[in-house]
DNA sequence: GCGACAG
DNA sequence: ATCTTGTCGC
């Protein structure tokens, strides 16, 4: 798929927030999200050695699966170097370029992209699913495997319980079970989706693990990429 | 000021 | 994120 060159990547952290806050006026979070996407792309970063090192080798994946049936159906590897110090807020600016890259690498663009991070449960309300989203202008959201920002409680023990994430009273984010009794993930809109078809999406990408079975399989991809 | 802090 | 042994359970 065609994706356009970002102006330019940021080297520090005070760049990197002004790309954000040039890149925030793009975000469109009216309306809901897509109505019956047929297929979502699972996007995901494996790091050789000490992934805290800039420069540290890296394999980014984005694999395709069809909605319906989570088989693949198309997927796509980029390798390249972490550019970027790991900077908790900022940590979108390590993986989007290789991100990107994968993304580049598709021979269509899928219906949706699911990123293994978060969204607007962001302390600066933009986290590397508001990148993903706004720079292909793809619909976009996060699953987030541990708490980052926000209050919550733990939601009922069962899978499709849930509850709000709430950020100055306001929910931006969705703490939802995805298995009987293990840990929930915690899922946030990124770009052009709305959090009820982001949390229908995501239990209807995790029929037998926790995590979505679109970040599983770009997980391992990215993994196998660095060896 | 101190601690916590997606991957 | 990655580095690792053993262990519990379907």
């Amino acid at each position: 798929m065609e994706i356009a060159e970002p102006p330019g990547w940021p080297r520090t952290p005070a760049e990197a927030e002004a790309v954000q806050d040039a890149l925030r006026p793009r975000l469109d979070l009216r309306g809901p999200g897509p109505r019956r996407p047929a297929t979502v792309a699972g996007l995901d970063v494996s790091y050789a050695g000490d992934g805290h090192d800039t420069g540290a080798p890296l394999a980014a994946a984005a694999v395709v699966l069809a909605t319906a049936t989570l088989e693949v159906v198309a997927s796509s590897v980029a390798t390249g170097t972490a550019a970027f110090p790991y900077v908790p807020g900022l940590f979108a600016f390590r993986e989007l370029p290789a991100l990107l890259d994968a993304l580049r690498g598709l021979p269509a663009a899928p219906d949706v992209l699911v990123c293994d991070g978060y969204g607007l449960a962001h302390p600066r309300r933009f986290g590397l699913a508001c990148h993903v989203g706004v720079l292909t202008g793809l619909p976009a959201f996060g699953v987030a495997k541990t708490a980052f920002v926000g209050e919550w409680e733990p939601p009922g023990e069962r899978r499709g319980d849930s509850g709000p994430l709430l950020l100055d009273g306001a929910e931006v984010g969705r703490v939802l079970r995805t298995r009987d009794g293990v840990k929930p993930v915690f899922v946030s809109v990124g770009h052009r989706m709305d959090l009820d078809t982001a949390c229908a999406l995501t239990l209807a990408l995790t029929p037998e693990y926790r995590l979505p079975e679109t970040t599983r399989r770009a997980d391992r991809l990215s993994r196998d990429a660095l060896r």
